[in-house]
Order: structure tokens, then C-alpha cells, then sequence
DNA sequence: GTCTATAGCGAGATAGAC
DNA sequence: GTCTATCTCGCTATAGAC
């Protein structure tokens, strides 16, 4: 059931998605649904809870290496990868956000600072050993955060290059934005 | 009407806008807003392709210099300028295409790829001149336009930075990022 | 644990008075 | 050109049988 909600949601939109429309997918019954939720707004902020969760905790579990641009490189790599693999999570999570309740909001809203705060590091450190030349890294950060999650936006299986190759080229031009020269 | 409706589905959604919503917000009665607008969808169409088609009028109103290094650095400038003078719109043009009929869909596509295939042509004649470096025109078409319109998730009008700060640092990493050395 | 049935509400759109 | 009133529909959520 959640399956299927995730991918209603990532493809009409939470408020276009009926109890009625996740009860079919799941072939069950309106009523029985209620069975594993106690509204449709916690189910969405459950699948975007656990998305973010999963983020973190696949991210935590990644090796982080002395050089920053090996720290770096693994997490463009990490970044691709991870958010190629939950393409409907990743939407809902970012398009869906206005429609939960503050106090959901705000939660949600700390993890994914809190994921962008570690890409910071790994910049901050860079800068300071004198080996990415970037002018700021909060806006560095976000433009690269940008850049790598907008390979879902076009990104098929199947399609011209694979999903190795796109890694390869995202990380050039990583690098190359970055200012590391090797 | 138009405004009230750009603004109200930027922030709530288009499905989860009412047009009673619409309404209050432009001080009128429900039944008045059938003059303006046949029906719902065609509202979101109008505003999306009015959207777009600014957006590639704008473009081709820009001056467009000989040299691909001066060229790419009015489009970026001019992206963010534009993105961020109408932030509803673009959110508009980005999420609700889910909710277009097919047709309508295409048509907005077809527009968006104009715009994309005006970068790409920059990048390819930058490449040619051996100017750029950039392992793949459509990746880095894709990279640098989401990088770009990245700004409108985080901006805020009197922030830490001027618009044209913002401007000046994006530049100078679209620049490293397609390898202009200078 | 899942069903059917339904309460209660708000939606999009239209009709007809003014 | 705008209002009020209303039609018809589908929604979330719950109740109660099995």
C-alpha cells in the first residue's frame, strides 16, 4: 500500500490522489485502508519521513575519506545513485512539501538541512585546504545539490548513457565547478 | 484573476486549489469566474503557456554576442533574473505539467525544449572553438539549467546576498563549470 | 482484517435573476 | 457582468456486519 501511494502521489500529485485511487492499486477496500493509517496526510508525511531517513542513514553509512575531494566525489556518486533509485520519493519530497501541517514541515525541513549541511562540509574543508576554489559555499552547495537532483528530471533506463557514465560526467563537471584543477 | 490564481497555485497545488479559493482571493463570486475561463484546466494551461511564451521572448530579446564565453554569460544572467522575477509561474511550469491533458502537455514540452536546445547551441559553439570543455552539451544543458533555476528554492528578497551578488557567483561557476579558464 | 454502506462535506460547473 | 442558488458528483472518514 505504500508503494502504491508513493507512486500515486509522485505521479498525480498528493491532493489529486483519491483514498479510492490507493485502495484500488492496493486491491483492497476504501475502509480497509484505514487499517494502516489514520489519515491520508500522515501517510504522505510517513513515505516523506522515511525518505529522508533513509537518506540520511545511507548517507551516515558512506566511508568519509581524509581528501575532500575524494569525500566529494563519493558524494556526488552517493547523491546520483541514491536519488536515481527513489525517483517518486524524491519528488514528493520536494513538491509536497506544502501540504503537510507545520509542525511535519519543520521536521522534514532539519533532515534535509542537515543533509545539505554535510555537502558543506566536505566544501568548507576543501576551501580551507586550499584545494576547491568556490566563492561561497552555501551557495555552492545548493548548486550543486540542484545540479545532481536534476538528473531525475531527465534521466531513463535504457536511454543513451548509463547510469555509470552519467556519474563520470556529473563528477567532471562537479569537479570543474569546484575549481579543482587535477 | 490571473494573479490571484498564479499565486494561490503556486502555494497550495493546482489540484488542491479551489475555485472558490480563486474567488476570494480576486473578491468575486464563484460564478463570475466562468466569464474569464472556460473551465479549471484551461486556467493552468493559460497561465503556463503565457508563462513559456514570455520566457522565449525574452530570450530572443536578448543581444547575442559573437563570442560563446559572452553568450553563455547572458543567458545565465538573464535565467536568473527571469526565474526569479516570476518564482509562482516557474513552480507552476515545473510541477503542475502533470496535470495538463496530453495535448497541452506537448505544447509546453515543445517550448521547454526550445529554450534547453538555445543553451545547448551555446555550448556547442563554445566547444567547437575549443573554448569550452565539457564531456556532453545535453548533460551539461541539463546541469547548468537546473543549477540555475536552482536559486528560486533558497533566494529570498532582502537575504544575504543581492540578486546581482547571486548573479556574479553562479557565473563564476557556470564559467569553471564548462571549463573557460580565463 | 476486510467488507459494505453511508454520513457529511466541498468540489466544479451551470441557470437564471438583475 | 455579476450575483445567488443549486445540480451532481466524488471526496475523507467512520460504523457495523462478518
Amino acid at each position: 500500500m505504500r508503494d502504491a501511494a508513493l507512486q500515486l502521489f509522485a505521479r498525480h500529485g498528493y491532493a489529486a490522489v483519491s483514498m479510492r485511487m490507493i485502495a484500488k492499486a492496493t486491491d483492497v477496500q476504501v475502509g480497509a485502508l484505514y487499517l494502516y493509517t489514520p489519515d491520508k496526510q500522515s501517510l504522505l508525511f510517513d513515505l516523506m519521513q522515511t525518505h529522508m531517513q533513509d537518506l540520511l542513514s545511507e548517507l551516515r553509512a558512506l566511508p568519509s575519506p581524509d581528501c575532500p575531494v575524494a569525500a566529494l566525489e563519493d558524494f556526488t556518486r552517493f547523491h546520483i545513485r541514491f536519488h536515481r533509485a527513489r525517483s517518486d520519493a524524491v519528488f514528493i519530497a520536494y513538491m509536497e512539501l506544502r501540504n503537510l501541517e507545520p509542525e511535519n514541515f519543520a521536521r522534514i525541513e532539519a533532515m534535509r538541512r542537515e543533509y545539505e549541511a554535510s555537502l558543506e562540509a566536505i566544501l568548507t574543508r576543501g576551501k580551507s585546504a586550499g584545494m576547491f576554489a568556490v566563492p561561497d559555499t552555501k551557495l555552492a552547495t545548493f548548486a550543486l545539490i540542484a545540479m545532481l537532483t536534476g538528473v531525475n528530471t531527465w534521466y531513463r533506463e535504457g536511454g543513451r548513457l548509463s547510469l555509470a557514465r552519467v556519474e563520470d560526467i556529473y563528477w567532471e563537471m562537479v569537479r570543474k565547478a569546484v575549481g579543482i584543477s587535477t
